[in-house]
DNA sequence: CCGATCCATCACGTGTGCTTATGGGAGGCT
DNA sequence: AGCCTCCCATAAGCACACGTGATGGATCGG
C-alpha cells in the first residue's frame, strides 16, 4: 500500500484533463502510458480510482481524496520550483559572513552595497570575527564565508577550506606626532610599543626579532582606534596593517613604509564547493571587485604626513 | 529546472538520516543509487543543493528549502496512504443511493441499518427516485446506486451500467372491503381503477388489455398510502406489488394473489466497477442480505384478510 | 600509521516504463 | 440503421533509467 508520488501526480493530470487520453497529450505521452501508471496506482491503491466510461473518466471517493492530495503536492512541488529560482536568479538569499575588524570597516560595506544595488532579494549577515573565530565557524557550518588574513603569505592548514586571495597590505609604522623618520626598524629598539590583536602582535615580534630586538609592549589592545590614540599621544609607537588605517586614521599620527614590517594577506575562507552557491558566490565576487579597485583600503597621505 | 517528486523525497531522506550512506540503508538501496539521484537532483535544481564533508552531509540554504517541502510532500503522502486505508477498511466512507418509494421504505432501511452496525464510519446518503430519475443519476455519476424495479423480466437497454437482481414480487390485488373474490382479471372489468406511477399504472393497463379490457382509470396518484385510502373507501381497485404493501397496509383494504397480474422485478443499478469500490460493495451486499431473507417485503396477512 | 567511514565515479545488467499496434464499447452524425 | 469518432484496455517489443558491484580518494579517530 505505499503510493508512488509520481503516480499521484499523474491521476491528478488525468482527472484535471478529464480523460486519460488528454492528459496523455498535457503530458507529452501516449494514452498507453498513463493507462499502465494508473493500474498501477489502483493496485498499489487496493481501492478503484477512477470509473471508466466511453467519454472519459469520473474519480470514485478514493480518487477524489487522492487528488485533493496530489493538488497539495503539486503545489509544494511548485513552491519549491519558485523557492529555487528565486535563490538561483539572487532574488533571494542569505550569506552569512564573518570579518575581521578593519576588514569588516573597510571591504565588506562597499562589496555588500554593491550586492544590494544588483540584487534587492538577497541578505548579508556580518559579524565581527578575528579569524581565529571566523574560520571554524565556516568549517562548522556556522558560516558561508570568512574574511580573514594572514602575515608572511597566505595561510597554511585550513584544513577542507579553500583561501581565496584578495589583495596583500603593507604593514606600515605609525608613530606620534613630530617625530623623525627612522632609518631602519632596529632604530626603534628602544621605543616603548604598541602592540594590536593577537596574530598581529605575534607578527610584530617576529618582525623585531628579526631586526636583532625584542620589542617593550608597552599597552596591547586589539582596538585599531585605541591603538592610534595611544600613539598619537606619544606612549608608544606600533605597526598597522593599511586597511586598519583606511578604516581609521587619527590626525595626531604619521604612517611610513618601512622595510622589515612585512604584509598582510586578506583572503576569503569557504567550503569547498561553496562558491556555487549563487547568493555566496554573489557576495566573493563583489568582495573580489572591491579589493581590486583598491580604493577601500589605500590608506590616506601614506607617506605624506608630517 | 524541472524537479522529480521522488528526488525530492530522497533528498529528504538524506537529509533526515545524516549522511547519503545512512539513507541509503534507509531506503534498501545501495549508496552510489542515492548518490545519483542526489547529482541529478542537484543538476535539476542548478544549485548546490548539499556540501558534502567526511562525516556526512549538511544542507545548503536551497537544500533546506527544499527539505521543507519535501516534508509537506510527505506528510501529504502519508494523508493520502491513511485516508485510503479508511476507505478501503470501510471505516469512512459515503454511498449514495436512489431508491424508489416502496423499496427505500422497505429494503433499504434494513440494509443501511446492518452496515452501520458493521461499519460505523461509511454512511449512506439517500434519495426516494423513481427509476426514471435514479438510473440516469448513476448514468451521470450522481449516485453510486440506484434501486430500481420492472414489470416483466430485468430491464434491458441499462447503457452500461449492471442490473443486480434483488428478488421477484408478485403484483397482489387490492380492494375495498367487503367484496368478493374475482376469479380473474377480466371479471373486474367494470370496476373503477386507482392508478399508481408511471411504470406500475403502464404495466396495470398492459395486463388488462391481455386479460380483453381497457380499465377505467378513475384516481392516480404515485403515493401507496393514497392509492390505498382511496381503495379502502371503495373508490377503486387497484394492483400493488407486494413490497408496497409491506410498507403500508391499509386495515380496510383486501389483499388477494390474481393471475394475470404479474410481478416486479427488483433491482440494484451501478456503473460497471462500481462494485469493487468498498463502501458501494458493501451496501450492496447488505441489500442482497435483506432481500434474500425477504422479511421486510413480505406482505403481512396475505390471502389471509377477509 | 592503519582501519573505519564517509563520498564519487565507473561499467554493467536488469526491470521499469514508454512505445506501437490492435480491439472493444458508446455516443453522435448524416 | 450504419458509420465514424472518441474513449478505454491489452499485448508485445524495445530502450533507457536506475538499480548493483567494484574501486579510489579523502578525512577522522585510535
Amino acid at each position: 500500500m505505499a503510493l508512488d508520488v509520481r503516480r499521484l501526480l499523474i491521476l491528478r493530470a488525468v482527472l484535471r484533463a478529464g480523460s486519460i487520453t488528454a492528459a496523455a497529450r498535457d503530458l507529452g505521452w501516449t494514452q498507453p502510458a498513463v493507462s499502465q501508471h494508473l493500474r498501477a496506482l489502483e493496485r498499489d491503491a487496493g481501492v478503484p480510482l477512477l470509473l471508466r466510461t466511453s467519454t472519459g473518466v469520473t474519480a470514485t471517493e478514493a480518487g477524489a481524496a487522492l487528488l485533493g492530495r496530489a493538488d497539495a503536492v503539486a503545489a509544494e512541488l511548485h513552491a519549491a520550483e519558485e523557492e529555487l529560482a528565486a535563490l538561483a536568479g539572487l532574488r533571494a538569499g542569505r550569506v552569512r559572513l564573518q570579518a575581521f575588524p578593519s576588514g569588516a570597516a573597510t571591504l565588506v560595506p562597499a562589496a555588500i552595497e554593491a550586492l544590494a544595488r544588483a540584487h534587492r532579494g538577497v541578505t548579508v549577515g556580518l559579524e565581527e570575527a578575528e579569524p581565529e573565530t571566523s574560520v571554524p565557524a565556516v568549517l562548522a557550518g556556522d558560516a558561508d564565508l570568512a574574511l580573514a588574513f594572514a602575515h608572511d603569505g597566505p595561510p597554511a592548514d585550513l584544513g577542507p577550506l579553500v583561501w581565496r586571495p584578495l589583495l596583500v597590505e603593507p604593514v606600515l609604522l605609525v608613530t606620534g606626532p613630530g617625530r623623525p623618520a627612522p632609518s631602519t626598524l632596529a632604530a626603534l629598539a628602544d621605543e616603548p610599543w604598541v602592540g594590536g590583536c593577537v596574530r598581529c602582535r605575534t607578527h610584530l615580534l617576529a618582525a623585531c626579532r628579526a631586526a636583532g630586538f625584542e620589542p617593550a609592549l608597552r599597552h596591547t589592545t586589539d582596538d585599531y582606534v585605541v591603538v592610534q590614540n595611544l600613539v598619537a599621544r606619544g606612549l608608544g609607537v606600533t605597526a598597522l596593517p593599511a586597511s586598519a588605517l583606511a578604516a581609521y586614521r587619527h590626525p595626531d599620527v604619521t604612517v611610513r613604509p618601512l622595510a622589515g614590517l612585512g604584509e598582510r594577506h586578506v583572503g576569503v575562507v569557504h567550503r569547498v564547493g561553496a562558491d556555487a552557491v549563487p547568493a555566496t558566490a554573489a557576495l566573493l565576487s563583489r568582495l573580489e571587485t572591491v579589493a581590486a579597485a583598491g580604493t577601500s583600503v589605500r590608506p590616506v597621505g601614506v607617506g605624506a604626513a608630517d
